[in-house]
DNA sequence: TGTAGCATGAAAACTCAT
DNA sequence: ATGAGTTTTCATGCTACA
């Protein structure tokens, strides 16, 4: 890490810097680029960005690092200084599928020749979910949903609105539509009947999510929620991993950390990429389950599983490496719980109980690349 | 001991006007 | 540039209950 004081192009030299902070601190500004759209996307005619990384940087191993993009001011500039400077790549998915996911992705991909997974999700949610048009008012102009979450609305909250609707003229008063409008976006809530709404199906989650049908089917309903709410977007995450395809026709060997219901492995087995080894850590029992069933189901490669990045330390790291020759890919998300938006009471950046495990990525990482170097 | 239901705002980006 | 209003957000902790 003491290699990374040599000064280098941060941000590949793309930052729109804006203001400078004012608090004092040393906070590199990184807005949020608008449309989210990353570097490149498939159909969009956006300026095509190309980026050189210094050599050191390249790999192997290819990483790929993922958290939310709305984070706390100053959280992306830190991220990004441990991942050797390199430029986050913000998309919002609702460019790829009809489900918004707000997501920030630091990783040493090449960034051309990249392809989306076939067929193309649904970008709408009349497509998506075409019965849906029977109930679905004028006036709510939702063409697509917010981002999918760990929690529904309450049935209460539902009652609620069928209530404030049905003693409600048709159409209703501008003052209900409001109060409903806003209560829809925020719960993601669909129209199932006359003046009735409910959040959406763990099902139709999964779908939207790019999981295969019934992919947390096993778990109570509220695990399965937060599971989902918790994971990759699978299109989006599989249209930067395209780009592995060509380059490891015989497979890879993956170290997947806080892999949850395996979103990384999911994006690698639709683009065809056959996974030799995963090396998988995760300490939730239910994901756990969730992840080991769909492998056993679909896969042939070995996997093994650790609980706890804590306990994956640079001895077994190393051990692995030589038992494997190495990672080509090391993936993962690390928890959102202390940088979501959505936490009224812990939000307390990357140096909460949950986020701080970011550094656990971090040190991993390098104790990969520094085994591998010596290789 | 585990599961489900429920209540609990605020930070930060965005929109749109001036 | 500045500011007011709007929109979005991988959630946590308590309680009831099996």
């Amino acid at each position: 890490m003491e290699e990374s004081k040599k000064k280098r192009n941060r941000y590949g030299g793309r930052a729109q810097g804006n203001q400078p902070s004012l608090d004092g601190s040393h906070d590199e500004p990184m807005p949020l680029p608008n449309p989210m759209v990353g570097f490149n996307l498939p159909g969009y005619l956006q300026p095509s960005v190309t980026r050189i990384l210094p050599k050191q940087d390249t790999g192997p191993p290819f990483f790929y690092y993922e958290n939310v993009a709305q984070a706390p001011k100053g959280v992306w500039a830190t991220i990004s200084r441990f991942l050797y400077d390199i430029q986050p790549e913000f998309v919002d998915s609702k460019h790829l599928c009809a489900t918004a996911r707000k997501r920030g992705y630091i990783h040493n991909l090449p960034i051309e020749n990249r392809s989306p997974l076939l067929p193309v999700p649904p970008k709408t949610i009349f497509e998506a979910f075409p019965h849906y048009k029977k109930w679905w008012p004028s006036w709510d102009l939702r063409t697509q949903l917010n981002c999918l979450r760990t929690n529904i609305a309450s049935a209460k909250l539902t009652e609620r609105i069928g209530r404030a609707l049905a003693s409600s003229d048709s159409p209703p008063a501008r003052s209900v539509q409001k109060y409903v409008m806003n209560e829809c976006r925020k719960g993601n809530l669909v129209w199932i009947g006359k003046n009735k709404v409910a959040p959406l199906e763990p099902e139709e989650m999964e779908y939207l999510l790019g999981f295969p049908k019934d992919h947390t089917r096993g778990l109570g309903i509220t695990e399965r929620y937060k599971s989902l709410g918790n994971t990759f977007q699978v299109d989006t995450v599989a249209y930067h991993l395209s780009v592995l395809k060509v380059m490891f026709p015989n497979g890879v060997n993956v170290l997947s950390l806080f892999t949850g219901i395996g979103g990384g492995e999911v994006a690698l087995h639709r683009l065809g990429i056959h996974m030799k080894a995963v090396v998988s850590v995760e300490i939730g029992k239910a994901n756990k389950r969730i992840f080991r069933g769909w492998w056993d189901q679909t896969q042939t490669g070995t996997l093994i599983e650790i609980d706890d990045v804590k306990s994956l330390t640079d001895d077994r790291i190393v051990s692995f490496v030589s038992r494997f020759g190495g990672f080509d890919l090391v993936i993962g998300g690390s928890p959102c719980n202390n940088l979501a938006g959505c936490n009224r009471y812990n939000r307390d950046g990357l140096e909460g109980e949950q986020s701080a495990l970011f550094y656990h990525y971090f040190r991993i990482l390098n104790a990969v690349k520094s085994a591998m170097a010596r290789m």
